[in-house]
DNA sequence: TTTAGGGTTGCATGAACTCCACATGGTGTC
DNA sequence: GACACCATGTGGAGTTCATGCAACCCTAAA
C-alpha cells in the first residue's frame, strides 16, 4: 500500500544527507489517516506497527513512546478519544478513535499537505532554476 | 518570482492550523538557491531580506540571527565561504560565496526536495482515501 | 525463563527558533 | 546635540519540540 522514497541503506543516506531529520512532526496525520482507514478503533501498539509502513516513517518503526506520547496530545486535542479494554484474559490495553474533530483536522491536513507540497516544489524549481539544470521526472533518491 | 500559498492572515492560519512549524529547516537549500541565482557573493543582509520572499518563508521576515548562525554552519561544511569586505568607508561585512561543495549539495538538495514532496503527495492520497474524498486541484488553503 | 504483546514515564540530547543586547556607522530629524 | 532608525553582524539565554534510550508495569505463550 505504502511505497515511497525512503533510503534504506547507507549509500542512499549518504546521497540524501541533507534529509536529515527533516518532515518529523507528521506523524499526527500519519496516525490520523491510519484511524481513519481502519474505520474502527485501534490499539497503540497496533498504530505503531502500521505507522512503520506508511510514507513518513519508510520502513523504520517509529519509537512506540513518541507514538504514545503523540496520542495523548492528540486526544488532549479532541482529535481521539481512548478507552480501556479489559477483557477477562490478558493486559488492559487502549482503543484510540477517530472523533468528528479528528476526521476534520485530517481534511484540512489534506489541504496542508498540498501547501506543503507547492511549497517544496516551488523551491526545487527555484533551485533547479538557478543552476541552470532541467528537472528531470522526480528522480527521488535515485542511487 | 517566488509565488507560494502562504497563509497571510490569522484565518488562514486557523484553516492551516496543522501547518504549525513544520518544512522549518529548510533554510538550508533557501541559501543556497538565493546564492546560486545571483552567481555573486552576497552580504548576509541581503540574504535575509530576499529569504523572506522565498516559498519557505512567505514573506516573514526571518530572524536574522538565525540566518546567520546557518550561515557559519554552511561555512564550516564547505558549502560556502566567507571573506570580510573593508569598504574605506562604512562599516565591514562580509561577502558570502557559494562553493563547488555548496553547489553539488543544493544538487543534491533538489532530489531529495522531490523526495519529501513524493512523500508527501503519497501520504496526501492515502488520507484523501482514507476519508473517501476524490482530491481536488491543489486547494492550498484555499478559504 | 525468555520472548512477544501492550502501555507508560522519565531523562537526556539536540536541533531550531525567538528575543534581547551590543557593536559600528550612516542618515535624518527635532 | 540628542535621538531615532536603517544597514550589518554577532553573541547569549531561553523555549519548544522531537528523538532516543532506559526503565517500569502487566499478561500470555513457547
Amino acid at each position: 500500500m505504502w511505497s515511497s522514497c525512503n533510503p534504506k541503506n547507507d549509500s542512499d543516506l549518504q546521497a540524501c544527507a541533507e534529509l536529515g531529520k527533516s518532515l518529523n512532526r507528521l506523524s499526527q496525520p500519519t496516525i490520523l489517516t491510519l484511524l481513519a482507514k481502519a474505520d474502527v478503533p485501534m490499539h497503540g501498539y497496533i498504530i505503531v506497527q502500521q505507522a512503520a509502513d506508511s510514507p513518513m516513517f519508510g520502513g523504520t518503526k517509529p519509537d512506540a513512546a513518541g507514538i504514545y506520547r503523540t496520542l495523548k496530545r492528540m486526544e488532549e486535542s479532541g482529535f481521539i478519544v481512548s478507552e480501556w479494554e479489559t477483557p477477562d484474559e490478558g493486559s488492559a490495553r487502549r482503543l484510540y478513535a477517530l472523533t468528528d474533530k479528528g476526521r476534520e483536522s485530517l481534511r484540512r491536513w489534506i489541504d496542508a499537505l498540498a501547501c506543503y507540497r507547492l511549497t517544496l516544489e516551488e523551491l526545487r524549481e527555484e533551485a533547479s532554476g538557478a543552476l541552470g539544470i532541467d528537472l528531470p521526472e522526480t528522480p527521488c533518491c535515485s542511487i
